[in-house]
DNA sequence: CCTAAAATAGCCCGAACGGGCTATTTTTTT
DNA sequence: AAAAAAATAGCCCGTTCGGGCTATTTTAGG
């Protein structure tokens, strides 16, 4: 018995993945969301045990969607979904918590597969089926690891991200390390960018979180 | 030998300041600033024993200015000077980790005395001193004693607090809340007055190193 | 019951922010 | 020396913030 909350902007898509959910007599889907917002929602009502979230939605996407909702209900078991096989979003959605990331139009069988995996709870290899399933779709590519996936941001980047983190204003920043406002404004649209997030409370707190004791670059 | 730090928008005020410190041989004027920005630019050049920090600035009030000092030298020696006697802002001022509050226009004597004891460090008296100086300007008040001195903010500004720490716009927040736009302003206005902060990202920094653990309410 | 505090909501307005662009210079790497 | 990455800077434009107001309704406390 497994409870499934569903969350994707297109309905035809929800319905498809209900469906396939449905070939499997221990998963109920409870829940639908059109949103990320309508997801949180959902969630202060009733728990799922399994959440499957589309990375690609407007409003709230699903990495800032599965932010929050790791933020409120740390034990929760998200798997993120994308019709693409981007290297970069499978190890985003990693990074975030989510114990996987499925590509949607794979086989069903596959899916049940996944899933029935990960409810089964045999979890520390999820990461290395999300990885198998991902390699169907990357392979005759780069080794895939990128590195240490934390030095996304430069030195400046960083830099930038600790005054943003201490409350100063874009101008302020400009200031304290005399360059245009126009630079500092293209840094933070660079860093949103790469860590996926929409303002600079976010990126306070991903700053606090990831604390650069003193970094010692 | 003592190097202080003069902080005040006001020429003149920083005169009459460092003239009062002239009287003691053993204080020393090393700087003056004219705004919190400018205290901090200098503080990157060269360390003063103690910080003489005016309260009312335009752009970064003294309450900034100080936070953002002891987040960055901890350590530091401030003393926060002011026209009023405003029992408020001198719990503020403790609160934020100042190392005492002053009445402008005290006598030149008194001053004298109080800095004599801050610098000879028989600190743990500090807030003694401060509160004999300032009993001379409140005596007929109330106890003075405010209470908790953290309760300030009212139930559902701790909840708006909680929610603008984790990134929400007030929009998001109102839609989460059903109440309306300008409610959610309204209360972050009355926050950001009461903590003496000036944006939300100061407001997220606030809420995550107060933690308020599941707020017991 | 009555009153003070809190929560709700609106308006105006300037400042700050964030996204989408292009483009040049500097630094680093190959 | 050439190529790639990073840092700099600008422009436009719509959204969000934040401050200063007033005002009504709800909730608590005396």
């Amino acid at each position: 018995m497994y409870t499934f909350l569903v969350v994707d902007d297109s309905a035809e898509a929800r319905e498809a993945i209900s469906d396939i959910l449905s070939m499997e007599p221990s998963f109920y889907v409870i829940g639908q969301a059109s949103g990320g917002q309508q997801a949180l929602d959902f969630l202060k009502q009733r728990k799922a045990d399994i959440i499957l979230m589309d990375i690609n939605m407007p409003e709230m996407d699903g990495f800032e969607t599965t932010r929050r909702i790791k933020n409120s209900y740390p034990e929760s078991t998200i798997i993120m979904l994308s019709v693409s096989d981007d290297v970069q979003d499978f190890f985003e959605a990693l990074k975030l918590g989510a114990q996987g990331y499925l590509i949607k139009n794979l086989e069903p069988d596959l899916w049940l597969d996944y899933l029935r995996s990960v409810a089964s709870g045999d979890t520390p290899l999820e990461k290395r089926i999300a990885l198998r399933i991902l390699k169907e779709f990357t392979e005759g590519n780069e080794p895939s690891v990128p590195e240490a996936e934390q030095d996304v941001l430069t030195r400046r980047e960083k830099e930038i991200l600790q005054y943003v983190a201490d409350g100063y204003t874009n101008r302020n920043i400009a200031e304290a390390l005399s360059i245009s406002e126009n630079t500092v404004k293209n840094h933070l649209k660079n860093i949103l960018q790469k860590l996926h997030l929409k303002n600079r409370v976010q990126l306070a707190r991903y700053a606090m979180e990831h604390e650069n004791r003193d970094d010692p670059l």
